[in-house]
DNA sequence: GAATGCTCACCCTTTTTGGGGGTAAATTAA
DNA sequence: TTAATTTACCCCCAAAAAGGGTGAGCATTC
């Protein structure tokens, strides 16, 4: 089997200190090479296709553009890089938004320095590294609210609601008549105290009963 | 500070050499004791009560009932008790239904043992522990398909359709006419092959453009 | 400078839908 | 044996959705 060459690497990162910290942690593991390192969006942006680089370890708040609108720019210019936050927030908002835009990965930078090195591993071996907070964030998401006014049959009818049916629709899809479907709703409607249906899903996913 | 006592943990696995082998590498470790280890989840259930255990560690594939059901059942009865899903399944569906029934975290079997002691660990300091692939998935369901035929305000326009608004809603959050969300809706059932909201939405999500 | 694509906006029509108000039987659970 | 749930029906009417077509203004691309 051919030798395979070392990952490559890029930092964005503005605070000279902890850029130059990671950049020399890497290089020490051996197993990993810095492509390169920016202290801002742009300049990394306009490199990335040179830079060619793996992985991208990026900071959330930095002059100008910021990470996390950073990121789409870069996988559109370089799909096969990983990018993988790095910040001191872990902001609900920030942490998903990172996700959604495509992130691989969201460390916190109260880590230990070994454990920037394994999150790189992790990221090779097909993982997706996150700090403990982060990944017990990305897993409470999935939960649902238990302690839901609505009964199960009205969940479901709420849940078909939400994905856009009309009142028909839901009708045929649970074997009952339209008019069977308007009252629970009518009744989804009084629970949750709204008069709408794009009030009833906002309240209901709000509260994560769907 | 007060002594912690060990946490305590149970176990739902009907294959006794699997079964056996988690207690023994549970009670070797120290930091935990086994209140129990069932082969079904039903017995399970009948006394977490009584067992009140601080992590349960679930099977999928049982006899009776499976892993997944008792989930949220276990939660009921004893709602502290973080469950983590130890099985042979990596299935997308499997994994999401698991998250979604209350799972705190999702291990594969062909893990290490240490991972497993790591497990407990990472749980106990407010994580979600996952094998690498199972992390993968968490963190790739939320990114979004950049490859989409719809515009930006298109995505925009549909995005909130399917968060049940009215065109006339949706016209004024967007600042346009009633008529402009219209036509880019109708410029999406177009590019969608779609006749229909609900379709539209259903096509959105599952090519991810939403 | 012609063509294309996007955003915006208006017109027409039709059927469907959604929401408000009631009532009530059958089943199931507490 | 009450209470809650699920089912189903009636009335009404305004609003919404979907189909059709047209076209201006603007930016980009060829």
């Amino acid at each position: 089997m051919k030798h395979q060459s070392p990952k490559r690497i890029i930092i964005v990162e503005d605070d000279n200190i902890i850029r130059n910290a990671f950049v020399t942690l890497i290089q020490q593991s051996g197993d990993y090479t810095v492509a390169n390192a920016y202290s801002n969006a742009e300049a990394a942006i306009k490199n990335v296709k040179d830079d060619a680089p793996d992985i991208c370890l990026m900071d959330i708040e930095l002059p100008g553009m910021n990470g996390i609108e950073a990121i789409p720019k870069i996988k559109v210019l370089s799909p096969n890089t990983q990018v993988v936050v790095v910040t001191v927030y872990e902001n609900d908002d920030l942490v998903f938004k990172a996700l959604c835009e495509g992130a691989s990965g969201y460390l916190t930078k109260n880590m230990p320095p070994q454990k920037l090195i394994d999150s790189l591993k992790e990221l090779e071996n097909g993982g997706a590294p996150m700090s403990t907070n982060i990944a017990r964030m990305v897993v409470s998401s999935f939960h649902k609210n238990r302690q839901s006014p609505l009964t199960a049959r009205e969940l479901e009818v709420l849940e078909l609601l939400s994905s856009g049916k009309s009142y028909s629709t839901i009708a045929d899809q649970l074997f009952v008549d339209k008019e069977t479907v308007k009252s629970h709703i009518k009744n989804i409607y009084l629970k949750l105290e709204v008069h709408s249906k794009a009030e009833a899903i906002e309240k209901a996913k709000k509260s994560k009963y769907i």
